[in-house]
Formats: C-alpha cells, sequence, structure tokens
DNA sequence: TTATTAAGATACCATTTGGTATCATGTCAA
DNA sequence: TTGACATGATACCAAATGGTATCTTAATAA
C-alpha cells in the first residue's frame, strides 16, 4: 500500500545502493563520478540510480550534457517513520532526527 | 563485508517481513500463529522468518512441538547504526534510540 | 562541422526471491 | 500406542534483481 515506504526500504537493501548514498552525502555526483566508485558499469549504476530515484532518496538536476544526482534526505523519512514504530516500544528520541530532516529540507 | 547490516537490511526490504516485526513487536508468536495473519502458507511464513533470523532481527525458542518467535531489538542496531551515518550531517539524536535498546537487552 | 563525451534505452543473461506443494519428523493427547 | 498436530525440509516455479553489451541521442569542444 506505502509504495514510498516499500521502495525506500528497498533502495536501501542493496549495498551498492547505501555505498551510493553514503558516497552523495559527502557532495554530489555525476553518474561518470560515481561509476569510477565502482568495479561495474555505467549501466548497472544507472539502475541502482534509478532504484534510488524511486525510493525518493536522491534527485537528478541536469545540467547540459550531464546529470547531477544529488541525495534527497527528506526520502529516508518513510524509513524513520517505520523505525518510529517502534520508538513507542523502545525510546522516543527518533522522532528528533526527523524533525532534523524536516528542518534541513526548509534550508 | 558487513553481514549483519545487510542482512538486516535485507530482511526489512519485504513487506511481510516489516509486517511480521510489528505484529511480534505487540507479542510473541509461533509460527502458525503468525500464518493466520497472512494470505500464504506456512511454509511462505516460514521462509520469511529464515530471513528475519538470519537479519538477527528475531529469535526463536522451541517449547514443545511450538517454535516462539520473538523480536530482537538489539537486531535493529546495525540499521540504526548505518543510519547515525547521516546523523554526522544532520542531527545527532538517533544514537540515544540505540542507546535505549541497548538498555533494553540488559532489562 | 565533426569528433568526442555523457547519458538514456533496450535486449539479454544468471541468480535470487517469494511463493507453492509435498513429504518427513518430533511431540502431545486420547 | 496411535492419531493428530506443529514444524522442518526439499523440490519446483514464475518473477524480480543485478549485471553486461550494444545502440541511440544530445551536448560540448576542436
Amino acid at each position: 500500500m506505502d509504495h514510498q515506504t516499500q521502495n525506500a526500504f528497498r533502495a536501501l537493501a542493496d549495498p551498492t545502493r547505501r555505498d551510493i548514498v553514503r558516497i552523495l552525502a559527502g557532495q554530489d555526483m555525476t553518474i561518470a563520478q560515481l561509476t569510477d566508485r565502482f568495479d561495474m558499469t555505467r549501466a548497472a549504476v544507472k539502475k541502482h540510480l534509478t532504484v534510488l530515484s524511486d525510493g525518493g532518496l536522491i534527485s537528478v538536476e541536469a545540467r547540459g550534457r550531464e546529470r547531477i544526482n544529488r541525495l534527497e534526505p527528506a526520502g529516508m523519512t518513510p524509513v524513520l517513520d517505520w523505525l518510529s514504530y517502534f520508538d513507542r516500544f523502545w525510546d522516543d528520541r527518533l522522532a528528533h532526527l526527523k524533525d532534523a530532516i524536516e528542518r534541513k529540507r526548509h534550508d
């Protein structure tokens, strides 16, 4: 039912994609730049980027013939929301991280 | 490299498994009890439980001919650790949830 | 203009995944 | 003891997944 949650969790399920997320947390990158960091073809990296985009975790900005891939912190929200459910059992502070992301979003 | 992290993320990638985690957060259950909650065979549920167990998210206690499936909050730690990486960028409070789980572990 | 470069699209392949059906094993109760 | 019940195990299947190779398109640079 909740596609965003499913797509986000699915996006994070692959180690290559989690690495991409970390790399993009450091700096925006084109597909070619990202491909340099991995031992696979550009087409494979592109597929991962599509999955990450479906999960709302990255956005893509066209600049000339390049595509700048940028991390979308807000895309993590469905994941944190899901984790928050357990928050009720264990602790109530995950909400604060969500708030932080929300603030970041409006910078 | 980090199998625990990979297995935990993989375990959470499926909606049925996330539902199982939520259900077990409410109360421990046998496979038969869990199967009642889903529109699939016991064998399918059992497979999901194996994946969850591989991810360290549940433990199983044999009691007579039954197997009691129990949520393992500590199994979520690798996931929260990974998310904590972004904490450095956005906020520093996810660590508190991790602490809470750690405390719960020693109850 | 023309060659090069960055990326998109598609077809294809092997493996994994999520499911079923079926059979075997161990435990409880009459 | 014997039958019923809870689970384990295995073989099998269709679809999804992660990857490659290849072709096309669009933008930049010489």
